[in-house]
DNA sequence: AACGTTGCCGATAACGATTGCGTAAATTTA
DNA sequence: TAAATTTACGCAATCGTTATCGGCAACGTT
């Protein structure tokens, strides 16, 4: 890979590196002469700045790092998309990183950014995150973070999250209103924020109207089909069996769906189920999947705009960190 | 973001910073005594080299860039999926760049790859794009570069491939087995390889049964509802309507399927449909969705191992370039 | 005539890490 | 004991870029 650099331009046309940095940056302090006749020769021989050197002479890169649980996930790759949209349009890059729900494979994201400079941290938290020192240590470095969905509530930083307590709530309210008598709840990872918010907002909805909450209800469960078919076969089993299961998310609806038609359960008949997912094709489901969405876009738009303009102010006030909560949409379809 | 360099080490120990950095890297020239004090200083307080100072020295930067047209499709997540896999393993950094199908997009991400000293570039061509003279303006300068799904004949390197030809073939014969008189092909961009592939295996089978080949069932179609709506709107509207539909491509199918139950159409008695997909849950769909299913993990390792490959060769020898084609899976549910 | 101002530009030092070369001290060899 | 060799380290250049400092004309001002 051989490229052109500003000495090249400087050996050909008879001018120091110096003079030839501030042509290209239209400094006051060059002729306009000087100025055209460099401009010219780096157009025509295609010279690009090294965004190396710069990052190692002013100690920040122009980009930002994101890491999210995994991208093969419509809710993330959905959130990546507005986090660029943003990111591009302020002249930044996005390194995008996969914890793939590993809380090692997290830290060492973590110092992989650190290390590259980026000017910033976006960061969806993985499901085996528990101890968050790794970002507490890079935040007392100096680095700005902004969590978006998963946070933590160990860490004062921007946070961008979708409403979790009311999405859950509308949806175990939607399955009492429409005479569902018995809901069980698939949770994800206990550790998550997003898990904690959901079982909340199911509780409250019950509570509101007078249902026992029964906790062999609530299931935490792993994404793979075989504990989804697990803790399905065990909800089952019960003497008195759930008529409806609200589901807490992407792939865990997916999942508790394939199991329950593995069993052969009619659904909605015997058992009604509401997702918590970004799929865009649950309505071509059977039976159109009825599930809570949340804006994912908008969640990595605004998450970028917080990032960025951390990054970018310039008093030294203390800040007032914000918590964002975005509404989500309860989308009603056949499956209950 | 203050962060601990080998100078400061060497400070702190009265030691050069030649010294320090021997000390690091194992040499000979550094007595064990040294090393041992070095390194047990380092790692208290905690350092790291810093990569971009690695990068600038050493003219490469331990990372490939990777540009797919899109992360929100989920061939080509899991695709990166597997890159990442392997890449990971022999020491690199994968940096995902998305074109969003766009040509100038691409470019841009070309240029940026290129400025950030990435030691080889894998990519999936975008929908727009015919022009590849971004591509082979790279590659001159020397930057190994792997194609993989999306290619274009015009540049001559490694490719990996899924056997497309093959694929179609086995979904347009299978619909012809199952008694379909009239097949059509929704296709995605007709720059695209994969659309030339597809398009030949539709062919090919549909000569082989004698079936006439009727070029107004051929439809190039973008991605949106919109578009493929008109399209089936156009088969529909046809005095001698298609009893079948091969779809293209994992957007194509889905609009397609939602387009033909927005019209309220039989699937699969009036009209059977096979997509071209790796969507998971296509077995969830009403009804669950025949489909060609692609190796996508598969084919992005083995992109990845090529690319590291073509990085990492010391020989001065003319490369023999392969094109790996991978075989398509057809997997058939009730849609036929 | 002496001095200050302004316009235009160059030399140099940094950023962090590596490396070829030089060299003093320690050790071995003759 | 002197010479030769080895050991163990420091110096300085390098990668591409910019900021700082300064130089040097050509002016104008007193």
């Amino acid at each position: 890979m051989e490229t052109v650099t500003i000495k090249d331009i400087a050996k050909a046309l008879n001018l120091s590196t110096s003079t030839v940095s501030r042509a290209l940056r239209g400094s006051y302090e060059i002729s306009p002469e000087t100025k055209k006749v460099v401009l010219e020769y780096a157009e025509k021989i295609n010279y690009r700045p090294n965004p190396i050197a710069l990052s190692l002479k002013e100690n920040r890169s122009r980009s930002i790092g994101v890491i999210v649980p995994e991208i093969d996930n419509p809710f993330f790759s959905q959130a990546i998309n507005g986090i660029e949209t943003i990111v591009y349009n302020r002249g930044y890059h996005a390194l995008i990183f996969q914890s793939y729900e590993s809380y090692q494979r997290e830290v060492i994201n973590v110092q992989h950014l650190a290390s590259r400079r980026v000017d910033g941290v976006l960061i969806s938290l993985s499901g085996q995150t528990t101890d968050i020192d790794h970002l507490r240590e890079l935040q007392d470095k100096g680095m700005p973070i902004v969590f978006f969905d998963r946070f933590s509530d160990e860490i004062n930083t921007h946070k961008v999250i979708a409403d979790n307590f009311d999405g859950a709530f509308k949806a175990t309210e939607h399955l009492i209103k429409s005479g569902r008598r018995r809901i069980a709840h698939i949770a994800a990872s206990a550790s998550l924020s997003i898990t904690k918010e959901r079982i909340n907002g199911y509780r409250a909805a019950l509570n509101k109207y007078q249902r026992p909450i029964d906790d062999t209800l609530i299931k935490y469960c792993g994404y793979s089909l075989v504990e989804v078919d697990n803790v399905i076969g065990e909800l089952l089993a019960d003497s008195n069996p759930p008529d409806a299961i609200f589901t807490a998310s992407d792939r865990l609806a997916v999942s508790c769906l394939t199991a329950l038609k593995n069993k052969h359960v009619d659904i909605p008949k015997q058992i009604a189920v509401v997702g918590f997912t970004n799929l865009k094709v649950a309505h071509l489901f059977d039976p159109p999947l009825s599930t809570v969405m949340q804006p994912a876009m908008e969640m990595g738009q605004t998450a970028a705009e917080l990032l960025l303009d951390l990054i970018e102010r310039k008093s030294k006030a203390p800040i007032t960190y914000q918590t964002i909560k975005l509404p989500t949409e309860m989308i009603i379809r056949e499956s209950c």
